[in-house]
DNA sequence: CCCCAGGTAGCCA
DNA sequence: TGGCTACATGGG
């Protein structure tokens, strides 16, 4: 394997590759954190406040350049957060975040493990993906032939494992959204890549037509496989934060909450909500409600 | 045993 | 359009 340092700052590797935004890697020591980015093997820790260690199967050019795209580092971080609002939650999400980047994921990748996602509690998800990895994907070996992981599978894999097979993967109904999906994508009666080339709503209809993708799917798929970083998914806890703490005592729909959140969070909604979506489920109960408690949105009599 | 999980599709009024 | 409800499985 390959080794060498990487500079990158204001990125902390728990807080990203932990998060709910990815499935697939694995931290087995709580301080390297291993996984793949296509066939290529990572293995990657922090050596120094501004430098990663890597550990890869890549080559050096390679790797860089893959990393670098994946976790942004040619963007600056603190200039995407300044476009965040400065309510009090917000800045505590910030605070209690700090170097968490999104990733810009494979589309293929968000899209098969969000389907995987729904009414699922995250550690689940990286369940069912560890399985499908281990059945369905590709070994990746280092130059002695040593297992080191299993590539993410590809839409013609799944499509050929059949429905069944996915099944045994613990998925339940999903099985036949993802391997309905996979034969699609397969089949070219769906493009990935003409995806990307749309404006956000049309991309979002698109997305939507495969079977399994909703809109809070779609959303998932846009902001952390394509990069649309104002797609903003609303699942159950997104739902509950702004109910509770932007709309205490008024439960507005979620067509309204959408419209909200798009125009409030600014530019990169999607970014703020990853922030917000991490900070809350890592509070306790009542954490939380003392928080809502003190919410700044709650009319004045 | 209960309730819930980064939802969606199908059905009904 | 908006409001149910079934869907599989596992964690807490």
């Amino acid at each position: 394997m390959n080794s060498f340092n990487l500079r990158a700052s204001d990125l902390d590797l728990a807080l990203t590759l932990g998060s709910g935004q990815v499935f697939h890697w694995r931290c087995p020591d709580r301080v390297q954190w291993e996984g793949c980015l296509g066939m290529h093997f990572f293995r990657l820790a922090r050596r120094a406040p501004s430098t990663l260690s890597v550990h890869t199967t890549a080559g050096p050019a390679m790797a860089r350049s893959l990393l670098r795209n994946y976790f942004g580092l040619n963007h600056s971080l603190r200039s995407i957060v300044k476009t965040f609002p400065s309510d009090p939650l917000m800045q505590a999400s910030l605070q209690a975040n700090v170097g968490l980047r999104l990733l810009a994921q494979d589309a293929w990748v968000a899209l098969a493990c969000f389907i995987l996602s729904s009414t699922k509690q995250i550690i689940q998800i990286r369940q069912m993906v560890q399985a499908i990895s281990q059945a369905f994907g590709a070994e990746v070996t280092d130059q002695s032939g040593q297992l080191l992981d299993h590539s993410f599978p590809t839409p013609g894999s799944l499509a050929r494992a059949g429905e069944s097979a996915l099944r045994a993967c613990r998925m339940g109904y999903r099985a036949r959204f993802l391997h309905q999906t996979a034969c699609l994508i397969d089949q070219g009666k769906f493009d990935l890549v003409k995806v990307g080339q749309l404006a956000l709503p049309e991309a979002r209809e698109a997305l939507m037509q495969l079977p399994g993708v909703g809109p809070k799917i779609a959303d998932c798929v846009l902001l952390f496989g394509y990069g649309f970083q104002s797609a903003f998914p609303l699942d159950v806890w997104m739902i509950r934060i702004l109910r509770d703490y932007y709309f205490p005592g008024q439960s507005p729909s979620v067509k309204a909450l959408q419209a909200f959140a798009n125009d409030y969070f600014g530019r990169h909604a999607g970014y703020a909500q990853q922030y917000l979506f991490d900070h809350v489920r890592a509070l306790d109960a009542s954490t939380w409600k003392k928080l809502v408690s003190d919410s700044p949105f709650i009319p004045s009599s």
